[in-house]
DNA sequence: GTCTATAAGAAGATAGAC
DNA sequence: GTCTATCTTCTTATAGAC
């Protein structure tokens, strides 16, 4: 990795600890390997180093995106796979779109430092909604309203089971970031959530 | 209010907008109306007044835990009120409890102010946890759980019903937090989600 | 308890050699 | 592209008068 790309991970990694404002461009430049004037030779300042994690980010969404959305960005394709599913593998994918979300580095690490800088700005704070709240809901209420039309799950209001589906994992995602050492115990409860979902969704149960 | 106490108000308003580093002491004694010297009069140093705020919501927390739990912190006394609520009724505490959380201007900016610093050490990060994930989960599930044992509502799993009732209010709170303007979308939602979660764990249906 | 003046130090950024 | 030296500004905190 060249020097001007390793300057935008270490500061992701410093920003997601820290925060934008307790993030030194020394931490920075140490961190790289080089003295702090030398980073000037790359970006004009601290704040383009920020502005340029945040358009990687955007550049990098395209292939995220992917998945975030349980399984691809085709939601009718995924339904296909998705209605012919028994329990234990709907446990298997939830884990799968959670361990991405924990696990891969570059998305925990941006997702902590966006929650720490939400409130600093309305671009900011869009851009959190986005990625956390209404892409999620979008895409994976896309794919379970499939899976509702071919039978698989019955409801009434497919956007209200799609929260029920998506906010306990966000849930114990956001805890998770903050405690790590409570992970196994997450996956216990996303395991245990996603069984009962199944079942007060189930079509073989009275519709609501 | 006196001056000791304005300093901890205004201090709090300023960290919950822009984070403990962004903040200085002299837009503190700003906001107070006197200069930031006479702040050291009144606190030995800035980490003195952020310390002093947490200090404090421990000390409102026994005051703030009886809203928190819907009604107080009698659970079997709310649960014997809560058993014989009809759907409009359940949705009106859901919407007074959701209301308390955002518009309680103390509570929504110690909590933003928690948001912001909630990686900056353990301590901060557990706190965080104790107060918007277990405490709401163990007070809730003491309250949902006497409704299950009075036969208002049915579930084998009384602490995933809980999570059900809980993890999209959370989710709302949190977006609230970040984009106000979406209030009015977040009370529907929430309208919609109390009469499903009611609705999915009736007693009239098939356990689960 | 509040002020003015100011010390002490931290942090961002630039100049110019190599 | 990286370095050392240095500038400037910002920020916390203290001294001492009122």
């Amino acid at each position: 990795m060249d020097t001007k790309q390793r300057i935008l991970d270490e500061a992701l990694t410093l920003f997601s600890q820290k925060g934008y404002a307790n993030v030194y461009v020394n931490d920075i430049a140490e961190k790289v390997g080089i003295k702090a004037p030398s980073l000037y030779k790359h970006y004009k300042n601290k704040k383009a180093i920020f502005d340029a994690i945040i358009e990687e980010m955007n550049n990098r969404f395209a292939i995220q995106a992917k998945n975030l959305n349980i399984i691809g960005n085709d939601p009718a394709a995924d339904a296909r796979i998705y209605e012919s599913l028994s329990e234990e593998e709907m446990i298997k994918l939830g884990f799968d779109l959670f361990e991405y979300y924990i696990h891969d580095d570059y998305v925990k690490r941006f997702r902590k430092m966006l929650t720490i800088e939400q409130f600093h700005n309305k671009e900011l704070a869009d851009t959190y909604t986005k990625l956390y709240v209404d892409d999620p809901l979008l895409y994976q209420g896309l794919l379970l309203g499939q899976v509702v039309s071919s039978g698989g799950l019955s409801t009434e209001n497919v956007d209200i089971m799609t929260l029920h589906f998506f906010a306990p994992i966000y849930m114990l995602l956001t805890m998770c970031d903050r405690n790590p050492e409570r992970e196994p115990e997450a996956f216990k409860i996303l395991e245990s959530h996603i069984r009962q979902f199944n079942k007060l969704y189930s079509r073989k149960r009275k519709e609501v």
